[in-house]
DNA sequence: CCACTATGCAACACAATGTATCATAAGAGA
DNA sequence: TCTCTTATGATACATTGTGTTGCATAGTGG
């Protein structure tokens, strides 16, 4: 049963949420106010107000709008080194083109604060794994990895290096690493 | 040429940096301000301002102390496995344990948006890999490890997990995971 | 003891927060 | 089309934080 409401409720929280975003990536979160997305967007305060009571309940929700669940879509490439490879290229892609990659510092940042926070980052993080398990059950079928490697553990020995090496040592996600990183953990 | 100085700077620096980590640690630098500073440390404001023009300024130095130059010293424990293993312990320990653990995601986020905050953090990393290396020369030359494996390469492949699973997924870093994982990189 | 200066205090203009009231404009339903 | 409902905008207000300045005080070094 869907209330029918207002349609201009959906659009003045999609400006402001998505406002809140473009905030929360350029400047960070200590710029995310009420006057700031006011000003952005033309709502006026006490609009917002109403819709968030607090600045944490609208950064949850521009947080949540940005870390929607991902395609559980997934086909084999026939060899887990390809699999892996277009796994890897898909996570720095994305980390450097969307939303997501741009807000995930913050979230983290955030999680490390609030338990609510914590919980739509943890969420979001796992189901993206959980999205990419087929990889690693094609690999053990054809005999590329042994049948009892942890999914978790090998994905996430495949895909944190790529966060560790943006988000804190700033060294290049380029290809020439790609191929190292594939390489060492598909032979 | 060490200039003399009035000692009540030194600690009204102190006192005041201290705080700010603290209100880092707790609340996120979103709490982080003039006011709350002082009134957590009894400094007034007017003194804050003489010491730091802006909240930045403050907050860079709070994660400057805080990313201390760790120690350089390393002793081989006689095998990689051994080596990996004390180097994991020691990460998930100060990640649990100190104040670099818990301003680690708030100095990520800020690495993300201004470019001081960047700098300090990759160099912090880098050092820190840079002083782990020994471990892979030791290992190379045991024949542990292959003679063209990449120091850095290697080193990232063992400490990022840590913090994914950490930061990100919160998942366990118990002792059955620490097993796990030394064990398939150092097999 | 004196000169120096770091600090604290008070006052200020200004901006942001959080709340409330009222008028208006847009959508829903007949 | 007309009316009822309500989401929004404008305004006002008390409160809090920012950034600055001037002055008094108290601790430091010579």
């Amino acid at each position: 049963m869907i209330e029918k409401q207002d349609p201009r409720i959906a659009v003045t929280r999609h400006k402001a949420l998505m406002s809140a975003i473009e905030l929360i990536k350029e400047k960070g979160i200590r710029e995310v106010t009420y006057q700031s997305v006011s000003a952005r967007t033309g709502i006026s305060r006490s609009t917002l107000y109403r819709h968030w009571p607090d600045i944490n309940s609208l950064l949850l929700e521009a947080f949540e709008t940005v870390a929607a669940p991902p395609s559980p879509d997934f086909l084999s490439l026939g060899t887990l080194k390809a699999d892996v490879e277009h796994l890897i290229m898909g996570l720095i892609y994305a980390l450097d083109n969307t939303d997501w990659g741009f807000v995930a510092p913050q979230l983290i940042a955030a999680a490390a604060i609030d338990l609510d926070m914590k919980k739509l980052l943890q969420e979001f993080v796992l189901q993206r794994l959980k999205n990419s398990e087929p990889i690693v059950a094609a690999a053990i079928q054809s005999g590329e990895l042994d049948h009892n490697t942890n999914p978790t553990d090998f994905l996430i020995l495949v895909v944190s290096p790529v966060f560790y090496r943006k988000l804190m040592a700033g060294l290049p996600l380029d290809a020439d690493w790609v191929k190292r990183h594939v390489e060492s953990l598909c032979s």
